[in-house]
DNA sequence: CAACATTTAAAACAGTTGTTTAGTACCGAG
DNA sequence: CTCGGTACTAAACAACTGTTTTAAATGTTG
């Protein structure tokens, strides 16, 4: 068994068992039960459980936001004129296929970047910002701008309402798609509720804008 | 020290503790000690650390929802049309005063329900919903009375992000806060925010509505 | 092949967890 | 005063936590 093959199959079981249980809630001895590798690998390859919660964040971080901003500026180069809808849809289409390109499930994903909010995991948070704020920052200006007129406090607040209703909703995605299903017999994919997100969050950051 | 001096210290205690780290992440004893109480007090009086969650929950849970009920009983037996921005109102004034009462930090109750989301407990979800299940409900009804021309699932979906927005962005209150008052040194009060999500989320509840 | 560094393995480590047990202090009723 | 039950406490319990150590296996390079 190859080195790459021992780590990725560390942050395979990782990926899906932190998204499920939290990261306190999963023992390293679980994860390498499942991952079908020595306990002690995690400590070899990765340092810590702290340092082994970082880098599953940074395997599907990286290539989100490195296609988001590649994205952005391709547009911007191509002198497009950003709308909000349009930010909104490259947010979510990048995220969506980033990650399918991997083979990776998008829910997780948020389940994921929920728990990185909510946690007491000071460590992650200051992680993340630190590696991807320069791209966070990037899409919040280039939303700021398509949204003239609005007082930054005001902006601000409504891009975290925003980050709010995505982030809950798509991490309590499969929750909430039973009990709707169960309830209506309307079954809906995960496409097709970003395509309800879209206007509805445009709808919230613009209200008095421009 | 009577008997309610103990259950109630243990709970004040359980509740900011939990609010701050997680329910994990806290331990029995660090509770009990802080709450300057027996270690073994939490499984005499609540028989787990689980039901201690549970009544943790209840604790504030009860009188808000007990209250917000009353609210929406007294609004329609006046005959008033309840619109989504009063809807709003309604919840979020119910939410503050019914905390204020008690003497309690309405941003630890938004944590704690932040949490009860995000964590890994499926009895807490399985409590919450079996015991406040019809308030909440209640509230849904009114509310999608008073958006009609609305389809269920959509109404429900945006129902969903409406409380991502709320929860999201309510338990991470303080983080926030504090990055916009040193962004822009403009600093705003919870009522002030609250302010600013009413028209919001009433926004993205009416797209395409009526 | 030999020598080296990398990787895996089993076992032990020290610390923490929630819970239970056994016993003590208390307090009002008979 | 004594009894019966409630409230509390100290101590121990067994299970589990992340991490480290020691040794064996493996692969790579000269």
């Amino acid at each position: 068994m190859s080195q790459t093959d021992t780590v990725s199959r560390i942050l395979d079981a990782a990926e899906v068992l932190f998204a499920e249980r939290g990261f306190t809630e999963t023992s390293l001895r679980t994860i390498t039960s499942t991952a079908g590798v020595n306990l002690a690998a995690v400590n070899y390859h990765f340092g810590s459980k702290k340092e082994l919660i970082q880098a599953v964040f940074e395997r599907f971080l990286t290539p989100f936001t490195d296609a988001l901003v590649r994205e952005l500026d391709r547009r911007v180069a191509e002198g497009q004129t950003l709308t909000v809808e349009g930010l909104l849809e490259s947010l979510y289409r990048v995220g969506m296929g980033s990650l399918a390109e991997q083979g990776r499930d998008p829910q997780r994903f948020m389940r994921l970047l929920g728990l990185a909010y909510t946690q007491y995991q000071g460590h992650l948070r200051r992680f993340i910002v630190s590696r991807y704020g320069d791209s966070y920052r990037r899409f919040a200006g280039l939303l700021a701008q398509a949204l003239p007129g609005l007082d930054p406090v005001t902006f601000y607040w409504r891009l975290y309402f925003m980050l709010g209703a995505t982030i809950f909703t798509l991490s309590s995605y499969d929750a909430i798609e039973a009990i709707l299903r169960e309830d209506f017999g309307a079954q809906s994919s995960l496409p097709e509720t970003l395509e309800r997100l879209v206007p509805a969050a445009a709808a919230m950051l613009k209200v008095n804008a421009e």
